[in-house]
DNA sequence: CTGTTAGCGCATTCAA
DNA sequence: TTGAATGCGCTAACAG
């Protein structure tokens, strides 16, 4: 039951562990007679290099955190996938956070994967700005942030054109003639629903309608299936 | 910017590594004004136990693989949620794997939870049967099965009723009158299609209505939304 | 072209 | 009540 190292491969073989590590890590010319009996060995032993040990050898896991927000909003299966291929199409791997909007759990994760060693980082952060997150950031750990900004946190950021989406969506609506026009807002704190709520105002400006406060409403933003919805109570979030 | 270890915190504080290690794993007793000299390095030095270290001299990683086959069908969202939540809860953390309804790609991702010495596994196993996976099985690997069934595993399974949901389905439309009842199915290889495709013909049967094969229709049942759908091309599939 | 040695950061005997 | 020594499985100088 005990795990083949590569000290069995290497005595299986008649050489060195090191050059075991060399003809599988392609990391230094080995003899084609030798490669083979290593090859062989490695066959024969049904060989497993243990990434555990190769991550403190090396201080390189190959494995990056991914810490998302809710992924029953599908909005995140979507952008989960095409990670998920990216990252596997480079031998990577993902350690899958899921934080429901809550900044304990998102600081949890974040010491987890701290602790994982991993190589780098893809979050969509809770509004609630964490320290463990800046330090994190600024250790020179690699990190882009997806879907939502961050104000002190200065790291690339992908995501869509919020204020530019809501402004235009709501330019649309006053072109159509409506007057009064409303806003559903969910998590205030994140940074989608400020710059939406700002397209918002900025349309209204432009068109000298007045802004009326009352009609920007907090509300629970998530998308509901008739799937068994979420068997845990969680505040209400959105993307 | 080299990392912390435990040497340096027991320098700190003025002990060895290993009382370091037992206070913090609370594993033997401590004399409690050293135990609060090694809290306090740890604080001061902002300290982080390395888990791939640790792995590496336990043997266990505190890691599950999740192995599903396509994240945006929601069916998986709203399982994956509740196993994060429960996996997290315990202080595990999950490999998240998207194996895309792709034999090749669940081999690669058995390949790498593997070498990454996961303490167990959750897996909606492909159609094809993986001399991979079965020997992990065999190894004594904790492993379950959700939602889908594969006959050489003998794992624990957690799944819908699918042959009698199917069943029940089928009977109510015979129940209303209809005679020429057809199915779709998606992939035909996963044994809920498989079970389904039975309780509709069980119910065919039982209300000695004729079998008509070419109502047995090959279907994509992905679950499409207007969400920038999967941009890469892949087979279609289903649950 | 290949092997020896020495860690990586921790947990764990075995002693004291 | 605490330490010293050893090893987990691998990679990386440094030799030869």
């Amino acid at each position: 039951m005990a795990r083949v190292s590569i000290n069995d491969v290497a005595e299986y073989a008649g050489v060195s562990p090191t050059t075991v590590s060399h003809v599988l890590n392609e990391t230094r010319f080995v003899r084609e007679e030798t490669r083979r009996k290593v090859l062989d060995a490695v066959e024969a032993l049904d060989y497993q290099p243990s990434a555990i040990a190769r991550g403190l050898a090396t201080k390189s896991t190959q494995t990056i955190g991914l810490v998302i927000s809710d992924i029953t909003n599908p909005f995140w299966p979507a952008v989960t996938l095409g990670i998920e291929h990216e990252i596997s199409r480079s031998g990577y791997h993902a350690i899958f956070c899921n934080t429901d909007e809550d900044a304990s759990r998102e600081e949890e994760y974040l010491r987890l994967l701290a602790a994982r060693q991993i190589d780098g980082l893809l979050i969509a952060p809770s509004g609630t700005r964490s320290k463990r997150l800046l330090k994190m950031a600024q250790s020179g750990l690699p990190m882009v942030l997806i879907d939502r900004d961050s104000p002190d946190l200065q790291a690339p950021m992908v995501c869509v054109a919020n204020e530019e989406g809501a402004y235009r969506a709501t330019k649309h609506l006053i072109e159509m003639g409506h007057k009064r026009i409303g806003v559903l807002m969910g998590t205030p704190s994140i940074s989608t629903q400020v710059l939406r709520t700002a397209g918002y105002k900025r349309a209204l400006r432009e068109a000298g309608l007045p802004l009326d406060e009352t009609l920007i409403v907090r509300a629970d933003l998530r998308f509901y299936t008739n799937l068994p919805q979420r068997p845990f109570s969680r505040p209400a979030n959105a993307r």
